[in-house]
Order: C-alpha cells, then sequence, then structure tokens
DNA sequence: CTGCAGTCTGGACCATAGTCCAGAGTCAAG
DNA sequence: CTTGACTCTGGACTATGGTCCAGACTGCAG
C-alpha cells in the first residue's frame, strides 16, 4: 500500500493540490491519516476515490451528485447507483436538446443572413433587435 | 417615445429590475437619462437593447458576447456579426458533442449494469473507480 | 547543518449572472 | 399632506469549482 503525500497523490490523480484539499473541505475526500507534522497521507483507497472523483466529473457529475454517488458505493447500493446515473443521463440528454434547440435557431439565422449590406437587411440583428417581450 | 422608469422596463422586457442594474454595471445597458432625484429613464431604444441582451442569452450567448454583439451592432457591422453569430454556432455544436460522449458513457454503463446485487458486478462503480490516471 | 522544496492553515479572490438588503430619498394618488 | 409604492446607492451574498496567497513549519538531500 502506497503513502502519498498530498502531492504525490494530487500528482498521479491528475489534479491540483488545491483541489485535493477543496474536496476534503467538502467532505469528498479525507486523508488516511496525518504525520505528527500535520502533514497528510493518502494510501490507494484514498488514490482511486480521487480517480473516481476525477472520473465522474468527466462523465457530467457535479460534486454534489458525485458526494451523493460515493456514499451510495460506500453503502455498495447498486440500484441506486444505476439509478443515480440514469437520473443524469436523463439530465444530459436535456441539455443536448436544449443545446440543440440554440443551434437550430443560429443556423438559421446565419443560412439568412447575406454577411454584407445594411443592418436592415441582417436577419440575426433584427431577429435580436425585434420587440417580442413574451 | 416611451418614456420609462426602470421598473416599467423592467417589466415590459420580462427582466428584474435588479437585472436591469446589473446590466448598467457590466456596461450592457445605460439609461436615456436621470430625473433631478437621479431616477433612471428609459426610452424605446433602451428597451429593444434590453430585449436584445434578453434574446441573445436565450440563443446562449454569454453577457460577454452580447456586449460585442451590441457594439458590432452600434456599428452596424453586419459581416462581424455573422462571424460572431457562427462562432457561437461551432461553440454550441461543440458542447452539444462533449456532452453526447457523457451521454454514450452513461448509456453504456446503465445498460451493462444489472441494477442489483454485489457492487463488484456493477459497471458504473467499476468504471469510475478503476485505477487509470490518464 | 544548510537550503530548498514541500506542506500547513485560514482566508481572500476568480468568473458567471445575478439577487437581496438597509437606509434614505422620491413620486403620485387620494 | 399623507401614505404607500417606487427608486436610489453601495455592498454583501448566492452557487459552482476551484485558485492563490502569506507566513510559518517540515522533510530531505548533500
Amino acid at each position: 500500500m502506497s503513502n502519498l503525500s498530498i502531492g504525490q497523490l494530487a500528482k498521479r490523480a491528475g489534479v491540483a493540490i488545491d483541489t485535493v484539499r477543496y474536496y476534503e473541505r467538502n467532505q469528498l475526500l479525507a486523508p488516511a491519516g496525518r504525520l505528527a507534522s500535520g502533514y497528510r497521507r493518502y494510501g490507494d483507497a484514498e488514490l482511486k476515490r480521487l480517480c473516481f472523483i476525477r472520473r465522474a466529473k468527466a462523465l457530467g457529475f457535479t460534486l454534489e451528485d458525485i458526494r451523493g454517488l460515493l456514499s451510495l458505493s460506500d453503502e455498495r447500493n447498486v440500484a441506486k447507483v444505476k439509478r443515480a446515473a440514469e437520473a443524469k443521463l436523463t439530465d444530459t440528454e436535456q441539455r443536448i436538446a436544449e443545446l440543440q434547440r440554440i443551434r437550430t435557431g443560429l443556423r438559421t439565422l446565419i443560412a439568412a443572413c447575406p454577411g454584407h449590406g445594411r443592418a436592415e437587411a441582417c436577419p440575426i440583428l433584427n431577429a435580436l433587435t425585434e420587440e417580442d417581450p413574451r
């Protein structure tokens, strides 16, 4: 079992030292122990946990979500973990749909804009300028 | 030409009063003038400008972007406006692709997870827990 | 033993896009 | 004139996810 300083841990997990301490402040990752000097010490379990956090973040989970996932995985409650992943999938799909709506709007405007001439002929400016307080 | 108080302006544009003042602090929207008392007064131009901001935000532009668009539209520089919209489209497409990548990851994990049994059999936890610090 | 790199703490600060507050002053209807 | 609604300012506070800093202490190599 490795016995890592905060700097070594951070390097291995690919995050900043300050981020590790930030996670500790936010109850995501506690050190395995401390030296007499107060220096934090981490083992393999903490390294795995930190990698878990990094990967979950890459999947679009917030730190709040991850706190939940970690407590679930501590409980080894597979059903709850699956439901959390499904909820995050739904959420992700909604975000995609929203962005696609935006994309469609932009494409329409760009396609209709000559890109030169008077501003009055520019549908982008017109679409944005039109009074239409919903 | 209407002569609006900040409250009337905010109501017509469908935003909060504080938001109007926030936009002013951030150089997005200045009042047409002030009464002797210091009360802000707005005309049609400001109402249009505020609606512009609201609509651009709905299209996914940040306030920073919008500051740029507003100065372009002041310039009536259609080519630059079109290029800004195209840049935002590219940006939007990248965000969609990123979320789709996340969605694929989640779907794969969910499909492979039995939803019950031992945590070791849960691919969601395993995928997240695997050591693989890139 | 020296010196430098690493670590400690608490708190300030970053961007984003606001929201809310106190305390004072003002506007307009009745 | 009174009263209630509106507005003024400056600053604090929200959430998210960190980043940076000073000043002090520690660990380790040479």
